[in-house]
DNA sequence: GATCGTCATGCTCAAATGTGCAGGTTGCTG
DNA sequence: CAGCAACCTGCACATTTGAGCATGACGATC
């Protein structure tokens, strides 16, 4: 080794400055001074300890990470809200208890528990449209009394059912009614009939055509989705037969929302069938001001996406799962 | 399932508030809204952003870290500064080449011209005081040109040699000279001799005694370490015979600096020994306004501890293991 | 059912931080 | 070595943020 002159550094590994830049970004992060006084210690202006805490965020040699567990699930809500020009979405978590029917029981608990508080946060008050299902059932349930003030509490389609398994519409409309000190209003038709022509002597009814016309005006409703299979409530309410549960499963039918059945791109599937159904139709649920919907459990992700898609969605609550589904493949 | 009333929630998932806090952390740290806007956003005051995200901060919602490769050295020198009540400390990384000999060879590299660096940072002025060694040659040709004024630089310790292998102490100090435009003094004598009646009637001679009249008067120095062993320089050069090599090892000493050998707990290993040594002795060296101490290469740990704990080092150079050793032991 | 304590809220004011700009320094080029 | 350009620095000023405090709502307790 001869002394000649500086030779050329390989790789400075660490100039000044980023040691400068670090040293700032402890002190200023970890030990929390101020940048004054972060550059008092340093020996440099505040004005360069800020240029240098800049730097260190711009070059990432600082990550500001958020890591709440739940974080994941308000940014699935943030990205449905702004995906679907939504007023609000909450999602929540399940954790999984290793047995599919069990997840689906949680999944309702738990969607049905936050859509009662995101209610009781929103206040909504006047006439609430409701609609009937496990998840209305649960979400009922959770409602504590006083939630909000609401003058009338309206079923928004047929319910009344012809077999064994009731559909109890009238406990949830109950529910509602309790809870808010409103008065109630049931649909006393089913969900489905067999003509159009039956279905229209019914809306008018007045048994039937003055809860319509009240679902009509409600500002608010709540809704659940059912999924389209041979579990479905329809189908073991007997709302469907079997020639039935076929056309719509050709017409690509993914579920339905208040008895009508949808395709994934959000249109009606099955008019045929959509022209049986009692209660409100899908446009007059999309111009209300406040419609919550309820997607609890694996596979309501496509009527899910159908709803959205409809227009007919401005509060949306559902389990982590269908959320990501959702936006998977929005 | 009846409706009864609200069952208690085994586990509320997420508050509302919760929520709340996790949304104004990604709109303020994400996207870097203000207070101002994440509150309007959201729809409470700016006051309440601020507990949120004072929330979240203190919940470790958010982590904030420092991930730039560099910061544990950064680290370490705020350790070693704030252990030892230092001026200042500079710690180099070391990429492993996998070879030892070549990784003490880079060590050395990497040190001298970090502290060739922060030395010229610190611009020295006045005199000088140097010692020698392969890392101080290896400094002096990281030296830059005019990378401070300095009036005079001095040789610390004696180091003409008897053997086949030479110090090369005039070079270092001739270096350091030519850099800064200083008249430069060499110190004609060996570092250490046969008596201490010797050493003494050598540093009474003026030849000697000038330069280390002016090695007292220097307000700086810059020396590095040296290890106990076969291989020592002191050894190679002839100034150790075996005996007291054998001396030394009996009493501890664990390395030398300016040819005074320490043991582990700072102070002088063998006092006969350091009677027969040629330079300026170490409380004067601990004395001075600003003293440069580089440690690099393997086993540096111990004499590096032992000089830090001798009270003669005001700034500290050296490689991440050996600074990591210092802090272990320390 | 009245009272007290606790807690969250929003305010004012002070501290801290970011921004645009003018002056100065460095290093490059002809 | 002059001229130029890029860059860095520090400053005044506007914005943003934090701290302490008064107020009001809620719940608990006696």
């Amino acid at each position: 080794m001869t002394i000649s002159a500086a030779r050329p550094r390989q790789g400075e590994p660490l100039s000044g400055e980023t040691r400068l830049m670090l040293r700032a970004a402890q002190l200023y992060y970890r030990l929390n001074l101020t940048q004054d006084q972060v550059g008092e210690r340093l020996g440099v202006s505040r004005f360069k300890v800020g240029r240098l805490l800049d730097r260190a965020l711009r070059e990432s040699a600082v990550r500001i990470e958020i890591v709440h567990p739940a974080a994941r699930l308000v940014e699935l809500e943030d990205a449905l809200t702004h995906r679907f020009g939504l007023r609000g979405a909450v999602v929540v978590d399940v954790a999984s208890t290793g047995s599919a029917p069990d997840d689906e029981l949680l999944a309702r608990e738990r969607v049905a528990g936050a859509a009662a508080a995101h209610l009781a946060s929103l206040r909504p008050t006047g006439a609430i449209g409701v609609s009937w299902g496990r998840t209305m059932l649960e979400l009922a349930a959770h409602l504590r009394p006083g939630w909000t003030a609401a003058t009338e509490i309206v079923q928004l389609n047929g319910a009344t059912s012809r077999s064994a398994r009731p559909t109890r519409a009238h406990e949830i409309v109950e529910r509602f009614g309790a809870t808010t000190g409103a008065a109630i209003r049931l649909m006393a038709a089913p969900a489905i009939v067999g003509s159009p022509e039956l279905r229209d002597a019914l809306e008018e009814d007045p048994s039937v055509g003055e809860t319509l016309a009240a679902a009509r005006a409600a500002a608010t409703a709540v809704f659940s989705m059912g999924v389209l299979g041979p579990d479905s409530v329809h189908v073991a309410s007997g709302y469907l037969n079997d020639a039935d549960l076929a056309a719509l499963e050709d017409s690509g039918a993914v579920g339905d929302v208040l008895g009508r059945f949808l395709s994934l791109n959000g249109r009606v599937a099955l008019p045929s069938l959509d022209r049986r159904t009692i209660g409100l139709p899908l446009e007059e649920l999309g111009a209300k001001a406040l419609t919550v919907a309820l997607a609890a459990g694996a596979g309501r992700g496509p009527i899910a996406l159908a709803a959205l898609r409809a227009g007919c969605v401005t509060v949306f609550v559902a389990d982590e799962t269908t959320a990501a589904w959702v936006l998977d493949h929005a």
